[in-house]
DNA sequence: CGCACGCTTGATGCTGCTCAATTTGTGTGG
DNA sequence: CCACACAAATTGAGCAGCATCAAGCGTGCG
């Protein structure tokens, strides 16, 4: 994969064209297989890290348990809050799949942020998409049970991944289970009870048999 | 209040001198008494709010429940990513207490942004702030029970405060209880066993009789 | 004095976590 | 191609945390 590709991921694509040049300078890249650590909470990111190709966990850990934050898809750039306030990863991030990760220099990103007001409005669009995910995470938390974040998760991404109601999971239902904040026992349990509502899964696929009436359901619930 | 005493608050402490005069050239000064509702979630916000005085809850609806993110005290700025990236407010925001704010037009914050490389990098840290808040409150909510939240609500804001010990309460406990995510009752059950543990409260105030004996029931537990 | 509000305490039921036992699925080597 | 081993996913039983409903106090204010 050369220069000219990389300028048509999301990330980079929005920045004019000698920004994007320009970022691009000092890029290396690696392709750590499945299960690879990239940083541990508490580590300063030497790179703004982009993904290309995979997906990446992101977590934290504490007396044993971890918590998952994100599991972040190709495009997204990884450690740009810490990059940026040169600070230390809040997170810790592991390949759950073998990727491909575009890495740019931590200095030459806070450099151009501080020469290139447009590129400096993009970081912050940036890191603002991601508090306000995180924000609408806790609302869930709070206001949802497990059932019922596991049955907006399955419509929304239903929606996006317009297959038909078809969803072809990347990871294993294990992982998708700590991406909602449950045990692997209680996402089976609501695919048990989603079942009545016309959700079958096979092995990494999930198929919804009539989307209408499973949005009906979550918003009958409640649906954020 | 004039301007030079608004240049003493923190977020425009760092800023320097022209940039924050010109942030002040269009500034408006309101003082909602109690339960003023500044905005309401999904509304754009046509100014850059900054607390001088008083307590403002950040929180968000949903089939007649709430969820409080945070208690926004003196020197907060409110609105900061919805003004930055033009976007709605995805909370809405109530005075708990007679209040003082500033208010700086949206789009002189925006303007500014774009020609100060030093103003961008602010807005940064504190979007970045937000940001690392709301992880760690992530982390808390699925790592702890709502006894330790309490405890170590107690512990740290005991430090900070450092009156030797000594909380005075800006607010209800209810509101309190809302912030930490739980329901009244259940504060009052954790501040209960908490008195086991030499820490008694009267009224608004709060007394950690022993502090070195908190921390270490909370490190025993699970301190983040 | 009495009403309202904030806080506490008690009793009850549900959600969801944990532990444990199967069952299903997957990949490997004979 | 089958047999086997191992991992992933499901199902069941029991229990703890916590929300909810409801009642009892104390304090302040009209």
């Amino acid at each position: 994969m050369d220069r000219s590709s990389f300028l048509q991921l999301p990330f980079l694509r929005d920045l004019n064209e000698t920004t994007a040049v320009a970022l691009l300078a000092n890029v290396k890249q690696r392709s750590p297989r499945k299960w690879t650590t990239l940083i541990k909470e508490g580590e300063f990111p030497d790179f703004l890290h982009i993904i290309v190709d995979g997906f990446v966990e992101l977590f934290s850990s504490h007396n044993d348990k971890e918590v998952t934050f994100e599991i972040a898809e190709p495009a997204s750039p990884l450690f740009l809050t810490a990059v940026m306030c040169g600070g230390v990863s809040v997170y810790s991030a592991r390949t759950i799949t073998p990727s491909r990760i575009l890495m740019i220099p931590a200095q030459d990103v806070r450099d151009l942020c501080k020469r290139d007001p447009l590129f400096a409005q993009t970081i912050i669009n940036r890191i603002a998409d991601g508090y306000n995910r995180s924000l609408r995470d806790i609302k869930n938390i709070r206001l949802c049970s497990n059932f019922e974040r596991a049955a907006n998760w399955i419509l929304q991404t239903g929606r996006s991944q317009d297959n038909n109601g078809r969803i072809e999971l990347k990871f294993g239902k294990a992982k998708l289970a700590a991406l909602l904040g449950m045990p692997p026992e209680t996402l089976s349990r609501s695919f048990a009870l989603l079942r009545e509502h016309g959700v079958r899964s096979f092995g990494r696929t999930i198929i919804i048999e009539n989307m209408f009436a499973l949005a009906k359901m979550c918003h009958a619930k409640k649906t954020l």
